[in-house]
DNA sequence: TTATCTTATATCGCATCTTGATATATAGCG
DNA sequence: CGCTATATATCAAGATGCGATATAAGATAA
């Protein structure tokens, strides 16, 4: 470990696309810091239990976010009535909040472009361009 | 070749989320048989030259989906004088298609998603949820 | 003719990502 | 005490991504 080499990569768009379990792992966090088991349930909650994320993908993921610098781990506590010690605590980064924000848009660029591709497909089947 | 096992996986949400490049290659088919470096070059332009597909991704991509079921070898040939014998077409099979819009449908959700939690979290920085 | 470019398909190896299984440990409940 | 939930972490296997490389045919330019 010792100190990490901060990856000076300021460009959202060269680490698109995002892998499936940090983009939830980013939509996750958007709304406050939060523990990794806390995310396990968040993206269970907001995928409505069609995406169950193990802690094999969780900490994996994690791991590689901290590297990349999309997260960083916060030293702040809740209400120590409500905190548990075991707990790691993970905050969204400024890179993080850009990125998420840039693979929505190319979420949104794909599924509109795929959307008109399909409607306009529908009286052309198996026709041949050059 | 001989008699492929036809996966009889009819579930198009068991395939979800969708590899990138499939997603790539399925909407370059929607609208016709292509072959693999007509759906190389259209990726590029259908991404505005965001994203390149190499041979490395293509092939390796395509082998899997004729394996899933997704797209499937078209014997049919275009004018004889627009065709290349070294050219293979694939075409997009009913699983494929249902597939890609299962897929466009988990981007919209998930993309509609994300921009409500970002809205909603521009004045709530760094709450503690329990 | 020779060289180079474009078209076209294909494989290899390395790196990354996903996932189930496994491990460890604490807290609470019956 | 055993069971379940909470909590973090690693491992191995498989899937995927991608640059590099190979092969080869047709087109074009020097």
């Amino acid at each position: 470990m010792g100190v990490d080499p901060i990856p000076m990569n300021t460009e959202p768009s060269d680490l698109l696309p995002l892998a499936t379990s940090h983009m939830h792992i980013l939509m996750a966090l958007v709304d406050g810091a939060k523990h990794g088991y806390a995310i396990m349930q968040e993206v269970e909650t907001l995928t409505e239990r069609s995406v169950t994320m193990g802690p094999g993908t969780l900490y994996g993921a994690i791991k590689r976010m901290l590297q990349a610098g999309l997260v960083e781990e916060s030293d702040e506590r809740p209400d120590p009535a409500l905190d548990d010690e075991r707990r790691r605590y993970y905050r969204i980064t400024d890179l993080g909040t850009r990125l998420l924000d840039a693979e929505v848009h190319r979420m949104e660029q794909i599924s509109r472009e795929a959307r008109m591709r399909m409607a306009g497909a529908a009286s052309s089947w198996n026709r041949f361009h050059d």
